[in-house]
DNA sequence: TTGAGCACTTAGTAACGCCGCG
DNA sequence: CGCGGCGTTACTAAGTGCTCAA
């Protein structure tokens, strides 16, 4: 690495996070009044000419591991007899052969986009013969790999960490960058490896083959007066460029949907640290002005114009429900999720009167990622009125919100507060909820403390609706768990039989042995009712976290310094609620909330 | 006004690896 | 020492929102 940068990087990493800076354009409210350690520090303002770095040093990517060809014993059969591969034919079939136990594989839209692209993949001879998937047997091919995946579970300690060591020498080669005078690690500095697309939901284009990324596909982003990276020998970068606008060290365009994919840093780097933080602080913002946005829409609920009502009952459901703004998608290039904005009249019911309660919306559709989202809420009479309004003459698939897209309510959010967006909404939302819940469920009892914060959180996660897979093994390990419980109830009994008849000891004889023996006895039915409180609380734990997923909520929408100074006040350590990646993610909010921090 | 392109955040899941237990 | 369970990490898809040009 560049001489001249080595040696100024060995100041402290702290530095960096203490570096914070309120951006010119970033409008923060700048009253941090628990930011004890920010205030005393001199603030040094950052570029306000857009550039997020004037110096970036990198060694590039790690490209995907070239493709091993399969040992000859190992055969592919079409239509009962044995064919060899070309080696770019063969590469694409192994791709199917190790899902093949996957219900992916199972799936007509999945074979068919499979199908279509291997074939392109193949000689003209293997493209007039291979002409049904369902004369292809890839048997072998995926028994092949079962063996290696076992093979390489039985590795031998050394061998395992020779693997290991390797693993390290590349992170410490290429996980690191430098920029503005700190080594930062870097998020995903491995090129992404072929195989076959694998969508969320009913994704059209699953199946699709994703090509092999090659130097010359991929754009290098470093500053001028840097090393730059190479590309492996004989070949070249598609483009090396200098542009310190933007974040990213390394770009390529994906061929399924034409996206760009960047390497870029981790989120416990200064620049991604800053863009958080001003995150929140912008939240917070929203805090001071919610009230007033809210009579605001309410207000327009009333309004002689359809466009204004449509986007006052949209706003209404992000602030009330925390849905994501909506954007548009375009049809059939990826799975028909929705958002807010995208709605459409047959994802919701309305019921005048539903289980005693007036003017209920019913919601039912799928979110990001295809995650389903159903919720009955009541809503005020005159939100219910125009909904009514909204869907009068339409048919199922027409928008709920037709005078209504992100880009128009965003504008119009602007206009109210600087830098506000849907988004925000949902990180005020879940911050707030938080924050009150912590204030709500925290009681004196020390054993519930983590108990209640993760009730807490799972209340801003059912709000944002993170949801998970019941993990596959959750009914056994719960029923461990009990028996667990069970036997430790037996344990305690039979400790509190021996307390008591160390009692009747000491009252027939006084001594002081015997006295000292009901007090190790009384100590010991303690120590079980202390881990049996424990059990208990970690079953309650498990129930309630089965299908809700707490780490989004945590790592994407909870101002840290709330966690942080939950944490103070109440004496528990930081350690209970961050693991060690997510202090480093949230060093910025540890090193700068005291324990009276108001979101 | 719309749409494409781009940059960046948010998201669930699969794989990994560590730790306690028998 | 192997094994199972579980937290952690890697991976990469799927969102949001901004800009710019036709």
């Amino acid at each position: 690495m560049c001489q001249s940068v080595c040696q100024i990087f060995v100041q402290s990493h702290l530095q960096c996070k203490l570096e914070f800076i309120v951006l010119n354009n970033m409008h923060v409210n700048s009253s941090m009044s628990s930011c004890r350690s920010s205030r005393r520090r001199k603030k040094r303002m950052r570029a306000t000419d857009g550039s997020k770095w004037s110096f970036l040093e990198h060694k590039g990517p790690v490209m995907a591991a070239p493709y091993e060809p399969l040992p000859s014993n190992v055969r592919f059969f079409y239509d009962g007899k044995q064919m060899k591969l070309s080696p770019e034919a063969e590469e694409v079939a192994t791709f199917f052969a190790k899902m093949l136990d996957h219900e992916y594989t199972t799936k007509d839209t999945f074979r068919k986009n499979f199908f279509k692209d291997w074939r392109k993949e193949m000689t003209s001879e293997e493209k007039s013969k291979i002409t049904d998937l369902k004369k292809c047997n890839f048997n072998e091919m995926g028994e092949y790999f079962k063996v290696q995946s076992e093979a390489r579970k039985a590795m031998t300690k050394d061998d395992k960490l020779k693997i290991k060591v390797e693993n390290e020498r590349l992170l410490q080669e290429y996980g690191f960058c430098i920029m503005d005078n700190h080594k930062e690690r870097i998020a995903n500095f491995r090129i992404e490896p072929p195989g076959l697309f694998r969508g969320r939901g009913d994704h059209p284009k699953m199946g699709m083959l994703k090509r092999r990324i090659r130097p010359e596909d991929i754009i290098i982003n470093c500053s001028k007066g840097s090393k730059q990276p190479k590309p492996p020998t004989g070949t070249k970068w598609k483009e090396v460029r200098h542009d310190n606008k933007v974040t990213w060290l390394v770009s390529w365009t994906e061929n399924i949907q034409g996206a760009i994919k960047y390497i870029m840093l981790n989120p416990s780097s200064r620049i991604k640290g800053e863009k958080d933080w001003q995150k929140y602080e912008t939240a917070r913002n929203l805090k001071k002005c919610v009230e007033r946005l809210r009579n605001q829409y309410r207000e327009d609920w009333k309004s002689k114009e359809m466009r204004i009502r449509q986007r006052a009952v949209a706003l209404y459901f992000i602030d009330k429900l925390a849905l994501r703004a909506g954007n548009e998608k375009e049809e059939g290039e990826s799975a028909d999720t929705v958002g807010c904005c995208s709605l459409r009249v047959e994802h919701i019911n309305l019921y005048p009167e539903k289980d005693g309660q007036d003017f209920v919306v019913e919601f039912d559709f799928l979110g990001k990622d295809s995650i389903r989202y159903y919720n009955k809420v009541p809503v005020e009479k005159r939100v219910f009125k125009n909904l009514q309004l909204f869907m009068e003459n339409k048919q199922p698939e027409d928008d709920l919100f037709d005078r209504l897209n992100t880009s128009i309510l965003n504008k119009h959010l602007q206009e109210l507060m600087d830098g506000l967006t849907a988004k925000v909404f949902r990180t005020y939302n879940a911050s707030i909820t938080l924050q009150q819940q912590l204030k709500e469920l925290t009681s004196r009892k020390s054993s519930t403390k983590i108990l209640s914060y993760n009730r807490a959180n799972r209340a801003v996660a059912i709000l944002c609706n993170h949801q998970r897979a019941q993990p596959k093994t959750f009914e056994k390990s719960m029923q461990n768990l009990q028996t667990k419980i069970d036997a430790k109830k037996d344990q305690l009994s039979d400790a509190k039989r021996d307390v008591k008849s160390a009692k009747a000891d000491l009252k027939v004889r006084r001594d002081e042995r015997f006295k000292k023996a009901v007090e190790t006895k009384k100590k010991a039915v303690e120590r079980l009712e202390e881990q049996l409180m424990k059990l208990e609380v970690q079953a309650t734990d498990r129930e309630e976290n089965k299908q809700i997923a707490l780490g989004t909520s945590k790592l994407n929408y909870l101002d840290p310094r709330i966690s942080v100074a939950w944490c103070k006040k109440w004496g528990i350590p930081i350690e209970k609620i961050y693991n060690k990646t997510q202090r480093e993610k949230f060093a910025w909010a540890i090193d700068m909330a005291e324990d009276d921090y108001e979101f």
